[in-house]
DNA sequence: GGATTATTTTGAACGCGTTCAATATTCCAT
DNA sequence: ATGGAATATTGAACGCGTTCAAAATAATCC
């Protein structure tokens, strides 16, 4: 009756062994990468039958989910005081996607896990299915925050669309980077660098009345991907 | 001695057993779908042993990439002779995609194999991938055809690199086609108008003074993408 | 405290993709 | 024709993610 959810009621031991459990996931995952790691290994190295790690996680991606989760959630403060140094628009979004990977670093072996099934959106893992809504509206915002303090003016139109868009660069940018092989992952520092620049050279422009038509697509364009 | 390959040299019994395997595989597929079909399936129906799959296939996810090679090639007098019909770009480039999508229909269930490993450029199976260039290379070519052809003047720095681009936004299209669930990949054709609007559109400002380091920004990183 | 119920834990089992040593078949020089 | 080498075929076995009935443990009620 004191910490009463819904429907699970775990007694504290239970919580102890799932957290357990979480982390001895992750500690392989970092270790080894996603699919290397067994479940067996995974309920091994936390002392536990390998049907425990099936009570607690459905999967062996939903570990991965919620790691992606609570990272995203931790991630929340230290994003908005990045924010509150930067002036410039480029700078800010820069500034969101570097915390992202800052974040992401230690676990970048296991995040490809994430876009497994992405472009399924009606798998519940899929970042884009309505299961992870959540964890995605959160991200949303901290676009349109970067967005909204900056010094690059944007047609009342497209405002509402443009963090949904800025999400979908970077996750796109957060995909490139989970491959990126080259040193110190420079290659996606240059992509980041590059696109970043079009970007805002193109949201600049968006204002011009030239752009009226194009940006009106563009909506329409984001209206057929949100349905 | 007639007809010698490098390494293989395959009797015509073993060709047939091969092809058996292959077409069981298709129709499987097409059934069922990529997942749920299984390899003593596939065995089963030709007639085979498990092992005698392996044999001929060094994955199961090779068999939908022999699929897609073929496809690709039986596929290029088709794409020439749509082209041949069509003179504004936009309609050209459409005209591409349709002709994709109507070869790609009747397998639409399983083709989705062929991007599970996409973002890993080192996977051999991957679009991306040095050992898929070939099939790559060809599609690229339909789209410098089209883009050829059509009466959108284009810049001549972005001209050579212009189809490859073409090619990631075609990809785009087949993976949202894929996975589009509405009645008749509707939504699919509605974003294909929207963002075939745009890409013209953009095509014919990028011609615009104005544009010019846009134009520069573009190459940079495409240069980056391209390695 | 003991009986009953709910929660937690176990490990065997399933079906899967894949591997591989063993066997059968075909090819070819003599 | 025949024997040895190349090729083709087999099916058992492995490790994997996942499921599930059964057992062990904890919580609740009289």
């Amino acid at each position: 009756m004191t910490t009463s959810q819904l429907k699970p009621r775990p007694t504290p031991r239970a919580e102890d062994t799932r957290r357990r459990i979480y982390e001895s996931a992750l500690k392989l995952f970092r270790e080894k990468g996603f699919e290397p790691t067994t479940m067996r290994d995974i309920a091994g190295r936390a002392g536990v039958a390998l049907g425990a790690a099936y009570y607690y996680f459905s999967s062996k991606e939903a570990i991965v989910l919620e790691f992606y989760q609570e990272m995203q959630e931790s991630s929340h403060d230290a994003i908005l005081e990045a924010l509150s140094g930067e002036k410039k628009l480029k700078d800010r979004i820069r500034v969101v996607l570097e915390k992202r990977f800052e974040l992401l670093a230690p676990n970048r072996k296991f995040c490809d896990a994430l876009f497994r099934h992405a472009p399924d959106t009606h798998d519940p893992l899929s970042p884009f299915s309505v299961e992870t809504r959540p964890i995605r509206e959160r991200a949303i915002e901290h676009l349109r925050v970067a967005l909204e303090g900056g010094d690059v003016k944007v047609p009342a139109d497209l405002k509402p669309q443009l963090p949904f868009l800025l999400w979908l660069y970077q996750m796109a940018m957060i995909l490139f980077w989970l491959y990126d092989r080259s040193p110190r992952q420079e290659r996606t520092q240059k992509l980041v660098e590059k696109s970043l620049g079009l970007l805002v050279s193109l949201l600049r422009m968006s204002g011009l009345p030239l752009m009226k038509p194009v940006r009106k697509t563009v909506l329409e364009l984001v209206e057929t991907l949100a349905v």
